[in-house]
DNA sequence: TGTATTTGACCGAG
DNA sequence: CTCGGTCAAATACA
């Protein structure tokens, strides 16, 4: 017998773009004529920058509204210090590619904003398009980006080939977010609560030294549209009222242009929804993301970096279906990193340091390194 | 009949 | 070789 179904096949399903996207377009900005760095890379950790900025700005927002949801809390408090700390690592294998005293070159000589961060700009649609590919023709790039913070040589070569040879990438905790769940109170408290996703069950498994079975799950859409995303449930050995969710992979369905429904409302615990942005707040770190990135829309233009979301194109209705490999564009957004400039400029004229680079983005908020380990 | 879950078998990283 | 992760046939349910 399975248990009800129902508390886990809540649909919910609207948001802009991750912030993170893989490409297989891999300039390199030559230096002394041995380092290199790759654009794309840097793309990658300026949108984390940029994300977990967001994610802090949404979270102060939200504080005077969910002083009683200390989970929800943990959640966008984990959720921020594992973008920064993804971004830190990722900007340390910078710097240390540039040496330590050593800042990246003007490519135009003049001093100002690096030519890897103007060419984001330009080359947006780009990416996205082949984002669209990639989830269309397989997930080599796609899973290789992950957020957590991957390896970027493997990544850079994994994309290097269309062949689906599979990648000696250790399955390690880099693409690994794990956040604990209370049990629900009333209902079923046998499954976790509502994440708003739709999971499909596959697997289950006696984990060695464990009280509880783990759960494998994958995401309902993952044959459809190729959707990588997977968690695994656990109740916690000294705890069985909470569970540990392991998050593995982004969600790429909810980025297609076929992305499956609308919004359904999380069946959570009283939230007030008066007092969040556009949706109510999912409880996993993931879903999270996606609540928070939402918001992004409404609240990032003309703030003070900057940064605009040109034509936002967040619902997805089943009219799209079939867009998706035709010129049915994926969700199209241009980043304008006008007046970002200026803060990467600094960021890596400023000194060796990269973590006063992180300060001076977010100077508030202590570094964490490796946000996803959250074992206590 | 279609979709989701269960569960033993299998695979492969370490 | 061990054990975590996945597959897929059997089963349950709407």
């Amino acid at each position: 017998m399975y248990q009800n179904p129902n508390l886990y096949t809540t649909t919910f399903v609207v948001y802009p773009p991750r912030f993170s996207y893989s490409s297989n377009q891999h300039h390199t900005l030559e230096h002394n004529s041995k380092k290199r760095i790759r654009i794309s890379d840097m793309e990658e950790i300026v949108n984390l920058i940029f994300h977990g900025r967001k994610l802090v700005k949404d979270l102060e927002e939200a504080l005077p509204n969910i002083p009683n949801q200390p989970y929800l809390l943990i959640n966008l408090c984990d959720e921020i210090s594992r973008v920064f700390g993804n971004a830190r690592d990722r900007l340390s294998l910078v710097v240390q590619d540039y040496g330590h005293h050593e800042p990246p070159p003007a490519m135009d000589g003049g001093g100002s904003a690096p030519e890897w961060l103007r060419s984001s700009h330009a080359t947006d649609m780009v990416l996205h398009e082949q984002l669209a590919q990639h989830q269309h023709h397989g997930l080599e790039a796609v899973v290789g980006q992950e957020l957590g913070g991957g390896d970027v040589e493997a990544l850079a070569t994994d994309v290097g080939h269309s062949s689906l040879q599979r990648t000696r990438r250790r399955k390690h905790e880099a693409d690994r977010r794990t956040i604990r769940i209370p049990a629900p109170r009333m209902g079923n408290t046998e499954v976790p609560p509502e994440d708003g996703y739709t999971w499909r069950k596959y697997g289950q498994k006696e984990i060695l030294g464990s009280r509880f079975p783990r759960g494998y799950y994958r995401c309902t859409h993952q044959k459809l549209y190729n959707c990588p995303a997977k968690k695994q449930v656990q109740k916690l050995d000294n705890d069985p009222n909470t569970f540990e969710v392991t998050y593995r992979g982004d969600h790429t369905c909810t980025m297609s242009s076929t992305a499956p429904s609308m919004p359904a409302p999380p069946p959570l615990e009283a939230i007030p929804i008066h007092s969040l942005p556009s949706h109510l707040p999912p409880t996993s770190s993931q879903s999270i993301h996606q609540w928070l990135s939402m918001d992004i829309k409404h609240s990032v233009v003309g703030d003070q970096y900057g940064i605009t979301h040109h034509g936002l194109q967040t619902y997805r209705n089943q009219s799209d279906i079939g867009g998706q490999a035709s010129s049915s564009s994926p969700t199209r957004y241009n980043l304008d990193y006008t007046g970002v400039t200026d803060l990467v400029d600094t960021m890596f004229n400023s000194g060796s340091s990269s973590n006063n680079s992180m300060e001076l983005i977010f100077p508030q908020k202590e570094e964490k390194k490796d946000g996803e380990e959250k074992t206590d």
